[in-house]
RNA sequence: CGGAGCGUAGCUCAGCUUGGUAGAGCACCAGCUUUGGGAGCUGGCUGUCGCAGGUUCAAAUCCUGUCGCUCCGACCA
């Protein structure tokens, strides 16, 4: 990447750069706290170290990247129209308890107390500040549309920090959000931030899949998760190989289970049998009594803002906790104890069942519609009942789709197999509607003199987990394959022989003179090392192209030029610096 | 929050079962050699053995507590 056409107004200053006067502490050996690729890179490379669990130290070279991907973040945003903002970390907690996110983000919230022992929280996030800001300075629909977005660090009290920068309690976040006069004007900011999205990916070199998801305690009505595919991903996301179709498995659907559920009734009342012992859907379709999973109804029961809920799975579906808060529009809920459940159904799990059940909600799984035949707990221990006929026999409140989609299962749009994968979530865009500006005041005068809510859309990346993603998706045995667009140094001279004045050291400095003078973010490995070493930490680092000046090559006035994931070229020294630009302007 | 594992040199780890003067490799420092893929030799530096308490003549080692780190779980009855 050529600085001037990055506009990385600091870096400008930093134009030369000796290995021997910058801080690259790379590790030949993996530290133990590192677990997967990008975490034990991050480390070895030399761009971060940990302070604590989930909090890091940037080092120069880390820093580097993430500028450059903060700057890439900031071009788009600003080219969609956004205004950069900068709000405090340290919030009032009285806002959030407007907002009713003091108890619904509790677990997640930072307590501070100040001399007077005031309550302040560090912020997770920033709706609620932003949405007093708007209700205190935006009264007319002539001051509509606005989207203000900031980068800073949030603070969150993940219940388990890990993965280095990817759940850390502290970490770097690019936050948007917009206000607009009505839904439709709503839906064009969502959209500008979605292709704003997408830019911006792309430009840091990474493969994303946008899906839709989930909206959790955020609230709102749709959004859309940017995803890097990744083994190491703590998401699931299901998608047709069309492309027409991509979801988080929290939200997905598809046309049901591939197996059909039996509809066809034995025509015999249910029927309590003795199951000694079973205390599993798979124990009950092992033999002798073989009823297989896909003919047995799953209990469960569910606390939901303090009160009982039943829920009815088909055996071998999963429920989806997230499908579950969806459909109940809260997300205050968790599963029932034993205790709980025994004072409730006069049995322990194991045994649940749903017939005869009144006095409790009955939530089904639309997979679950005409179900007959089934067998299912007697709701008394060590028994269960057959021939149950979910119609006949069980008084459903509503019926939900609550089950998780399997891999495999068929696409509604188009009728082919999804393919389930784990992924990153390294972008998600929320259109909120209103929750916020009502809650909070966020309120205009229209057209007619009339107030009117604002409605709202949020916009957030994890800025230093897509840095981190950015290596967890881009690496070889060798070490970190930066893109050139954030790569910390876009080329690396290397001199295999640094004495001063010598032929090689004086044709290194001049190629990199000369890059310098020509505006690419080049690093000289003025390092008195032997070549083994520093090929080894070049690779590791992962600079995108490798110039290497050494006595070999030089006999036939040759430096060798070797892209990061490419092939080695010969080029003749004076050619050398144009090699290079053109490498650097093809990628870009 | 539940379960498991681990805390010994800057890093990776051995030593702990069976208590008896603190170890190796890498890194670092000095010197010599080497010089196109994480060099070799010689010499040297480096430790509250996570912390606190207990048992013992004696604790890195055994016991208790505590803190930290890592992993799994915290839907699937």
């Amino acid at each position: 990447m050529l600085i001037r056409d990055a506009c990385l107004g600091n870096l400008c200053k930093l134009l030369e750069m000796r290995w021997t006067q910058t801080f690259i502490p790379t590790l030949k050996e993996t530290p133990a706290e590192a677990e997967i690729t990008s975490h034990k890179l991050l480390l070895r490379a030399g761009l971060a170290r940990r302070l604590a669990g989930g909090l890091y130290t940037f080092l120069p070279l880390g820093l580097r990247v993430l500028r450059k991907i903060e700057a890439i973040i900031r071009e788009e945003m600003n080219r969609a129209g956004a205004l950069e903002v900068a709000m405090p970390c340290l919030q009032p907690p009285e806002i959030w308890q407007k907002s009713g996110r003091y108890q619904d983000m509790s677990e997640v919230l930072y307590h501070v107390y100040d001399r007077a022992k005031k309550e302040w929280l560090l912020g997770p996030t920033h709706e609620e500040n932003i949405t007093v800001l708007v209700a205190s300075e935006i009264n007319s629909y002539r001051q509509l549309p606005k989207n203000f977005y900031q980068i800073t660090v949030k603070f969150r009290d993940e219940i388990r920090p890990r993965f280095g920068l990817m759940r850390a309690r502290e970490f770097v976040m690019k936050d948007a959000y917009s206000f607009d006069v009505d839904e439709r004007s709503a839906e064009v900011s969502y959209q500008k931030m979605y292709d704003a999205y997408v830019r911006i990916f792309e430009r840091c070199g990474l493969r994303t899949i946008a899906v839709e998801a989930h909206t959790g305690a955020i609230g709102g009505s749709f959004s859309h998760e940017f995803m890097v595919p990744a083994e190491s991903g703590e998401n699931e996301i299901a998608f047709c190989e069309s492309g027409k179709y991509a979801a988080n498995v929290e939200k997905a659907v598809s046309q049901g289970p591939l197996i059909p559920t039996p509809t066809a009734s034995t025509g015999a009342s249910p029927e309590k049998f003795p199951t000694p012992g079973v205390l599993t859907i798979e124990a009950l379709a092992q033999p002798p009594y073989n009823v297989p999973a896909h003919h047995q109804i799953k209990t469960l029961v569910y606390i939901v803002e303090s009160k009982p809920v039943v829920l009815l799975l088909r055996g071998d579906d999963q429920l989806n906790e997230a499908k579950l808060a969806g459909a109940l529009g809260t997300v205050l809920l968790r599963p029932a104890t034993p205790e709980e459940i025994y004072e409730l159904l006069g049995a322990h799990p194991g045994s649940l069942g749903a017939v005869g059940v009144t006095h409790v909600p009955v939530y089904a799984d639309l997979a679950l519609r005409g179900a007959a035949g089934m067998t299912t707990g007697a709701n008394q221990d060590g028994f269960h009942l057959r021939h149950v006929d979910i119609a006949r026999d069980i008084k459903v409140t509503r019926w939900l789709d609550l089950r998780t989609v399997k891999a495999g299962e068929l696409c509604l749009a188009t009728g082919l197999p999804l393919k389930i994968s784990r992924a990153i979530e390294v972008g998600h865009i929320f259109k909120l509607g209103t929750k916020y500006s009502e809650k909070l005041g966020a309120v205009f005068l229209d057209e007619q003199g009339r107030p009117r809510p604002a409605v709202m859309g949020c916009y957030g990346i994890g800025v230093t987990r897509t840095l981190q993603a950015i290596i967890e998706q881009s690496n070889d045995k060798d070490g970190i394959i930066w893109p050139m667009s954030v790569a910390p140094y876009t080329v690396c001279i290397t001199p295999l022989d640094v004495t001063p004045g010598g032929r090689i050291m004086s044709i290194a400095e001049q190629i990199y003179r000369q890059l310098i003078e020509s505006g690419v973010d080049a690093i000289l490995d003025d390092r008195d090392e032997r070549p083994g070493v520093k090929f080894k930490d070049s690779e590791l680092v992962g600079f995108p192209i490798r110039v290497a000046v050494g006595e070999k090559s030089l006999a036939n006035e040759q430096v060798e030029i070797k892209p990061r994931a490419g092939q080695l070229m010969l080029v003749h020294k004076t050619e050398a610096v144009n090699r290079v630009l053109e490498l650097i302007k093809r990628a870009n």
